[in-house]
DNA sequence: CACCTTATCAACAATGATTGTCATCTACGA
DNA sequence: TCGTAGATGACAATCATTGTTGATAAGGTG
């Protein structure tokens, strides 16, 4: 994801526009790690701008979305979760007890078996490991 | 999955009756390999049994989900996908257009990085790969 | 085989995440 | 500065799924 003022220049050039309250939203994604769910952006950006509709952050969230800023995951915790790190392909390890995602290099190898490769066009893989983070262990 | 006879004797292992409404998911989920929704068993159920709830097919998907006879999945299609196919270890292909989901065997290495290994604890790693079918191909 | 307990049934309401509607407001190019 | 496309926020609606409940029926027991 790009930096607040680059953001700027691309919404514009999109002819959107920008408000305080998507500025909010895009400060709070720059370099964020969480893979924060839109409730938790809703909150984080609610501090500054109390007067912020949730419903004003999807919209900011799905355009980020359309201009390929952020990703969107359905890891399965029941909430979408945003993901500024479009830079680098990676996986996803998903805590399921609290929730808690995080990032895999994508050392694994994760190529269609020929077999099938003739019979469906791939455009994307996701792999998601399932189970406990440090904090979560028994 | 086993067969309607064995499920039969694994529900009232349990306690659980078995009741036509019952019988009827079972026998319409035994060989099915098409991932079919709870809406879409629900739909086939009907056509025998038009008086049966979607309740109850919810209720019968998930008794069969807790003896391990089916398991849930959720490829991000909107509704969980009902997968009979319990006794081979596998991943999933699903098409983005007309949300077919078919199997994949699992040769895909899915080991999680070493360095990262030590501060998760992995129980289940699951590898969707998105695209197009044939029947969707462009 | 009739009884009794208790799980199941089906209708209905409720949930939680997300999206649609719309009247009002505002950013920003002309 | 102005006009307007676009954004905002309040609110209702949607969709998949779950909770509730009175009525019903399975099946172990005698
Ligand atoms: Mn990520
Ligand atoms: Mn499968
Ligand atoms: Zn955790
Ligand atoms: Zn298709």
């Amino acid at each position: 994801m790009h930096d607040v003022d680059e953001l700027t220049d691309r919404l514009r050039g999109e002819g959107l526009r920008v408000t305080p309250q998507r500025r909010a939203v895009m400060q709070y994604l720059v370099g964020n790690t969480s893979h924060p769910t839109v409730e938790a952006i809703f909150d984080a950006v609610r501090a500054e701008l109390p007067s912020v509709s949730l419903k004003t952050v999807y919209q900011t969230v799905h355009d980020l979305d359309a201009l390929g800023e952020v990703r969107l995951l359905d890891v399965g915790t029941g909430a979408v979760r945003v993901d500024p790190n479009v830079e680098h392909v990676h996986h996803h390890l998903v805590c399921q007890r609290c929730g808690a995602v995080r990032d895999v290099s994508p050392e694994v190898a994760t190529e269609l078996p020929a077999a099938q490769r003739r019979r469906f066009t791939v455009t994307s893989v996701e792999v998601i490991f399932r189970g406990r983070c440090d904090r979560c262990a028994p």
